[in-house]
DNA sequence: CTGAAAGCGCTAACAG
DNA sequence: CTGTTAGCGCTTTCAG
């Protein structure tokens, strides 16, 4: 391994003016300056980040944390988005991001620990809806943390604007004539299930559309097969006088609510319109194409790692804020005019 | 921040007991090894991997390389799932992962230079189907790794048998009595591309059928778009001799196919019979259902970070070798008896 | 502008 | 079985 003595060696310098040239400070000569670069790319130099941790107490590392459990985590499109995003923008600034679960060398410790023993410079938090007490005490350490998939108070957020993507797509059903709009939540202990749950209704009240309790149901979780029941339990409850279209809270359980309708015989959209919400992948592929709304999960992971470095770099701390990312109504086949 | 010493220091002994204990090392009293636990955990202690990494030359750290620019990377369904599972495993023998990328602070730097920097213990090989200039000097290096997605020369691999899964999907439509078998290729400069298509191949050529030509497409990429037009393509070519059953090499690109068909007219599977090969989740959700070839991401990822703890910790250096994981024919409803 | 030296937290001989 | 000590590679005063 060819340290910062070897260069200063070959330069004909002191180790610490190499280090100086290498942290760009400013009282180095142009002329040595050069002459190290030149040295230190002669010899293959590649500074150490484990000495240099040691001696500043920075790591450049920010850890990403989210539940194994729920199988949230990489393996889900929303995140493996967010999360791709977030680690090419951190790493624009130098950092890189590394995962963070919970176990330490052989044993088992919380992730509160992990951090510490990797010593990263700050989190973000991607656990699933669950406000679980293994997230607790990195909550209530001093750990510079941003939020992306849960609110938690007292943290930066970067989140998606449920209540104008609600808005957006009951407004494009509104517009088309529907006046009998049913909804399918995602579970309710969900953001994004309580959140667009409110929006519809208040987008009922303020078009002074009656909020009738059979044209709602919540997903039991965000499943294909919970959508599909929800879709049946739906059709149930409301066979006397069935909704024109439905809200569905989640693309996945669109889809899944889509093809019940259907083999139910229902025609989409002629019989009844449908809209989601997520923009997943699949859903430009379904037939009908489904109607959603597209949350911008580049600009969330962008953003959160703006934010996160930010308070690294910039001692003065703010209050922690929300923001809120705007959607968009991406239009498909599966609405029609009533 | 708590170190050895101050557990030392309450404990009363020296710091390099506390060390030998929190290394599990023989040479330990087990009463003064529980009074180091004791004080260790009143005192909140957490042992520093920085420091430690600088002492032993090893970082407990494994770096994930894959290039960002193809779009390949977390993003991908497959990879994710790979990744998801490589990085549980590791985290099983008490590795974390790191992404590694183009950078070292605030320049540009390679990966080699970049997993120097952090000091990986080894790295995982993701990167897509071009063999870059890029990761070249890492593999020319002395850096162990292991490769999930390209087949290096003297890298230990791991990848589906496509071989495998390509003869299941045949097997299964020629059981059905199918016998004019087109092929809808992913790109022959990829693994998946070549591999599946000469499987392909040596299918038609055992059964005695004929290689013909007009069968055959190859997609630009890996999109739905050149699935799309692959698809167009193959019922020009073949528009006087129509085939009763097409082997898309890739999930994506055979629903795309899929809508292309029956845009056409053509009745899925009645008309036209239609596999893939991935079992991507949208597959599931297609009309009709994707019959399909499973890969076992998970098990790809879990080997892959056995074998690379393997090298690390076990000093013989073995022979390169390929580790192929089988697969698996998911019969859904595209394919009919002809 | 440059050098010397102490120290970051931990490990690994080596003595005892 | 335990303590001492010399580093690991780098940063950072403080002198010069």
């Amino acid at each position: 391994m060819v340290t910062i003595y070897d260069v200063a060696k070959l330069v004909g310098c002191s180790p610490g003016t190499v280090s100086k040239a290498f942290n760009n400070y400013n009282g180095v000569n142009t002329d040595t300056y050069k002459k190290i670069m030149e040295a230190a790319e002669q010899l293959g130099y590649t500074p150490n980040t484990n000495a240099r941790a040691l001696a500043t107490k920075k790591t450049w590392l920010l850890g990403v944390l989210f539940s194994e459990e729920l199988g949230t985590g990489i393996v889900h499109p929303h995140f493996s988005e967010i999360l791709q995003n977030f680690q090419s923008r951190a790493g624009n600034y130098g950092y890189d991001v590394v995962f963070v679960n919970k176990r330490l060398g052989n044993r088992e410790a919380s992730y509160y620990e992990h951090c510490l023993y990797r010593g990263v410079d700050g989190v973000l938090l991607a656990a699933g809806s669950i406000y679980t007490k293994e997230i607790e005490c990195v909550l209530q350490s001093d750990l510079k943390a941003v939020s992306v998939e849960m609110l938690y108070p007292d943290k930066h957020t970067v989140i998606s604007d449920n209540r104008m993507g609600t808005l957006q797509a009951l407004e494009y059903l509104y517009f088309l004539g529907h006046r009998k709009i049913a909804h399918i939540a995602c579970p309710l202990y969900s953001i994004a299930g309580s959140e667009r749950h409110n929006a519809y209704k208040e987008f009922l009240k303020s078009k002074g559309l009656e909020e009738n309790p059979k044209y709602l149901v919540e997903c039991k979780n965000f499943s294909h097969e919970s959508g599909a029941q929800a879709a049946t339990e739906l059709l149930q409850q409301s066979w006397e006088d069935l909704p024109t279209a439905v809200f569905a809270a989640y693309d996945d359980i669109a889809c899944a609510a889509m093809t019940t309708f259907r083999s139910q015989g229902f025609r989409i959209p002629d019989d009844l319109s449908i809209i989601g919400f997520d923009n997943v992948m699949m859903s430009g592929f379904t037939s009908p194409p489904l109607t959603t709304i597209e949350q911008d999960r580049a600009l969330i992971g962008q953003k959160a790692a703006d934010i996160l470095v930010g308070m690294i770099e910039n001692k003065p701390d703010e209050e922690p804020f929300e923001l809120r990312i705007p959607t968009k109504l991406i239009v498909r086949n599966s609405c029609a005019r009533l």
